[in-house]
RNA sequence: GCCCGGGUAGCUCAGGGGUAGAGCAGCGGAUUGAAAAUCCGCGUGUCGGUGGUUCGAUUCCGCCCCCGGGCA
């Protein structure tokens, strides 16, 4: 047994962060020093704060916390990249005692901490922007047929609309030369092997996750989105940047080269927000077995 | 008050004598290196109300109500 960790997984607006911090002080009550471990894709960047509805100056100061903002926005950020991060992480809470509380709502990440990733060499870069640039100027359809002649068995099993897995598995099998569900066999070990985890599952109700989605949304324009988005605009990070897509980021960039209103845009962004709540429910129902308490 | 136009799904609207259909919203699902991503499935309805014509009215006719616009 290496140490104890906690898992507060959540859809967005669930109050996860509050929990969170809640659940670090009382662990410091008791003479034990926790750290708020981010376990959301979008948090990790150095931009959109508030849009990202990353922990501020006075959550910081009430609990330590890492892999908050650490992401170069330049370089492509991944669940492996974060599972890497992770696992360079993990001595130092091992070796002091320290209880990391994983918070956030990317179902993939959690799963990773669960049960890992399957070890798939690195692919080559320029492989991976060649595939990409084919998505995009060919469409999902032709991909899925090219990968129909190099892995039949894995074009199979993708839908030829899915774009995404297919442009990744056509990365794979080009950089590999072997198919990706080869790569998968092999064994994937749990970040927190040896851990023992406690595991927890904030879900309001819909209907009060969507009051509180509106809410939050007139709140973050308060607080200064629309500022961070000019931001973002002008350090024009490269097209495929995953900060391009974060909720809001299409929007209110919308709104500022002035095709909608702020209130139209408001709303759009309100929609997507509860679109992506949806998706975190319906991981955490479908993908997050009885060893996860819901609250 | 009179004359037009409209009242159909949560919203915007299409349709038309055999109890209705699109987009958006919503709901359900999938999910292994972009996952706030990507993809799949599902119309949720007193067709404003009420009488009439008709085998049958959401559709046609009368009256009433409501919302626009115009004339007074």
């Amino acid at each position: 047994m290496n140490g104890k960790a906690i898992a507060i997984a959540g859809p967005t607006a669930s109050g996860k962060s509050a929990l969170a911090l809640e659940r670090a002080e009382a662990l410091a009550r008791d003479g034990q020093r926790a750290i708020i471990v981010n376990t959301d894709s979008m948090q990790v960047y150095p931009v959109l704060r508030v849009l990202t509805a990353r922990p501020g100056k006075e959550d910081l100061a009430r609990a330590d916390h890492a892999l908050y903002g650490h992401a170069p926005l330049d370089e492509p950020y991944s669940v492996a990249r974060w599972a890497r991060d992770v696992v360079t992480l993990l001595p130092e809470w091992e070796r002091e005692g320290i209880v990391p509380i994983f918070t956030g709502g990317t179902g993939l990440y959690f799963r990773a901490l669960e049960t890992g990733l399957s070890p798939v060499p690195t692919i080559d870069p320029a492989i991976r922007e060649k595939v990409r640039a084919e998505l995009s100027a060919d469409g999902p359809h032709a991909l899925h047929t090219r990968l129909a002649k190099l892995d039949s068995d894995g074009a199979a099993a993708l839908r030829p609309s899915d774009g995404q897995r297919i442009a990744r598995a056509l990365e794979v099998v080009e950089s590999t030369g072997r198919p990706l569900a080869e790569h998968q066999q092999g064994d994937a070990s749990p970040l927190l092997d040896g851990w023992a985890l406690e595991r927890w599952i904030v879900e309001p109700s819909r209907a009060v996750l969507h009051d509180k989605i509106e809410r939050r949304c007139g709140q973050m324009l308060k607080e200064g989105a629309l500022t961070e988005v000019e931001e973002l605009l002008h350090l024009n990070p490269p097209p495929q940047a995953t900060v391009w897509k974060a909720i809001g980021v299409p929007q209110l960039a919308a709104h500022l080269r002035g095709e909608v209103s702020i209130g139209e845009a408001c709303q759009k962004m309100i929609a997507a927000t509860r679109q992506y709540a949806k998706r975190q429910s319906t991981w955490f129902r479908g993908q997050m077995g009885p060893d996860w308490q819901r609250v």
